[in-house]
DNA sequence: CAAACGAAGCAAACCGATTTGCCCCCACGG
DNA sequence: CCGTGGGGGCAAATCGGTTTGCTTCGTTTG
């Protein structure tokens, strides 16, 4: 087929001369937008099938001004929370009629404008944005009206210009820090990530505290996200004159140093000390034993985001931003 | 700006005709495709900033035949695996130049034929692909010549048609064998995955064997991909009325099965049983004690993938399909 | 001094679809 | 018998850039 042309590729004018009917009509054969004789749209299949005709994604999408991409704009795919994001958003959207661009930023700041900038360029039907630094205004001047842009993550808090999904890591705290809670007499410290960070989750921490009394500020240490940040923190508040006998940690990974610093000191967990930690990291269940944690809506976040995008996207919804909270799961195993 | 048109979008018209000049010179300013006088280019930059003018991607794509994305073609993203391909894939690609479209194929074949076809009416630039079940010859006649396709995975074995970047299973296997092997006398056992799966690495512990002799049959089992499957398989061997010392597993999964196992034998690990896993995933660091495994160089993966693309996007490299084999690299870690 | 050449710019064609406006024909209702 | 309306089809405009060919002008070269 085709054989002799000098240029491989097929267009819908290839398709129109070879069934004898104009390039419109062919239009229609595929778009159905105006009635066709069914004499005619057999003729025209039969050519797209002989020809192997496929249409030109691109021409198309300079004429109708959609190209069914979004932009998934994230710090860093290699964090295991946005690929069940990616999956959640691909589902949200609704199986296979979207494709979708992934941009990690690394959390650069410039590099979170420049993807913004590249994507609205490349005419991306709409954006899913997990931001450190954008405001809703510098981000309202960068993505034209009419691209729909939904937030996700932690750090917005609301978001008056775009819909935003976001996991309640207050509650999740609040959650895990009730469950350590609840051997009364119990006393539950805290290792935070550095200060000024996850500000929700620490809070969470503090309101469930204050459900049983007043929290000691001596039982609230604050470390780097990582195991060895999490095992300096729990040497620490073991040396204490009177330590505690339940940790709730930050983040897993936090979590895990608890649990190292627990061992050394020969401790039984949770008999001596119960730990919970934040996240669910994959390594959270394989451990031994298996850590107590508060696992992250990333899926649903992404589902979420899918969802309220399409609603924009089709025009059901077109009113002012909406806010999701997700909830965080408690995920009881056996350090807690 | 522009806050009378009904329309709102500024094309590379309105900067001519804003700057006094043709299309044809504004188009040569931004491209510099050709010389265009100082005072000129001053004009006509400084009209495209007062307008705020954005060349459209998309209808740049359709005159030049290229737009500058690649598609990314995997079973799971959510497989921690393919976020460091990708990630890869960004930096064999150099940088910020091009964005990749992320396809989940779940593995079904008919998902991994739409994909493909969809992305190439989508013009995409280069495909990366990891494809189970598509035949170098079924490849070819699904993408258009000039659109070059880099397949990675462990099934390639040999594609004549396509670049193909792959890891070394056998080798990994081989060393991790040899590992558990350098103590004496050690009897080495292997869990297998499923009949039929995973070959490459079954090889290479057989290789191992036969350095020091032959293998033993009976001390060959499979199971599912799973840590019940390892498990289960690990219990059977300890059943043996001469059980080994030392066992490898063809994943991690299965590794931490074995692991379970010989806790509820109440043996020592190290000393009593060695064990050795594959993949390296990120719990494999963080069990107690870490595993020590064979580590898939994903990243790698995906920065040869995008280097050869890129090698023919450039036009750089035009010759026979190549073959890269990465080295699998053995952690040794706490348990063997 | 003529030929040659490069810089600078413009008009028009082009990429490959979709969409608008219009025409023709036939059936139907008044 | 005329007006109306809808089915079916076509030509041309459109989307927003890039690229080609050509012209003009000034400078260099043989």
């Amino acid at each position: 087929m085709n054989r002799f042309a000098p240029h491989l590729r097929i267009t819908i004018a290839d398709v129109a001369r070879h069934a004898g009917v104009s390039k419109t009509t062919v239009s229609h054969v595929l778009s159905r937008k105006r009635p066709v004789s069914t004499v005619t749209r057999a003729r025209v299949e039969e050519a797209i099938r002989e020809l192997g005709y496929r249409p030109d994604g691109v021409a198309r999408s300079l004429r109708t001004r959609t190209t069914h991409t979004v932009a998934l704009i994230i710090p860093d795919i290699t964090n295991p929370y946005y690929p069940a994001v990616a999956r959640g958003l691909e589902d949200g959207l609704g199986g296979s009629t979207y494709r979708s661009l992934i941009c990690n930023t690394d959390r650069h700041p410039e590099r979170e404008v420049e993807f913004l900038e590249d994507v609205c360029d490349r005419g991306v039907d709409g954006i899913v944005l997990d931001s450190f630094t954008l405001s809703g205004e510098r981000l309202a001047e960068l993505v034209p009206p009419g691209v729909p842009l939904v937030r996700i993550g932690a750090t917005v808090i609301d978001d008056p210009w775009f819909d935003t999904v976001h996991a309640d890591d207050e509650q999740g705290a609040f959650d895990a820090t009730l469950h350590l809670l609840r051997r009364p007499g119990r006393r539950v410290a805290m290792i935070q990530g550095p200060p000024g960070a996850g500000g929700r989750r620490n809070e969470g921490y503090l309101r469930a505290l204050r459900t049983v009394g007043a929290p000691d500020p001596e039982l609230v240490l604050s470390g780097e996200w990582t195991r060895p940040g999490g095992a300096a923190a729990m040497r620490r508040l073991l040396a204490l004159p009177d330590p505690p006998q339940a940790v709730f940690c930050a983040n897993d990974l936090m979590a895990f140093g608890a649990l190292d610093a627990a061992r050394e000191a020969r401790l039984d967990v949770p008999g001596d000390l119960a730990v919970a930690g934040f996240d669910d990291i994959e390594a959270a269940a394989m451990t031994h034993p298996p850590l107590t944690t508060v696992s992250n809506p990333a899926y649903e976040t992404g589902l979420l985001a899918g969802t309220l995008l399409k609603e924009r996207l089709l025009g059901v919804y077109a009113d002012a931003p909406r806010t999701v909270t997700l909830p965080c799961r408690l995920i009881r195993r056996a350090t807690a």
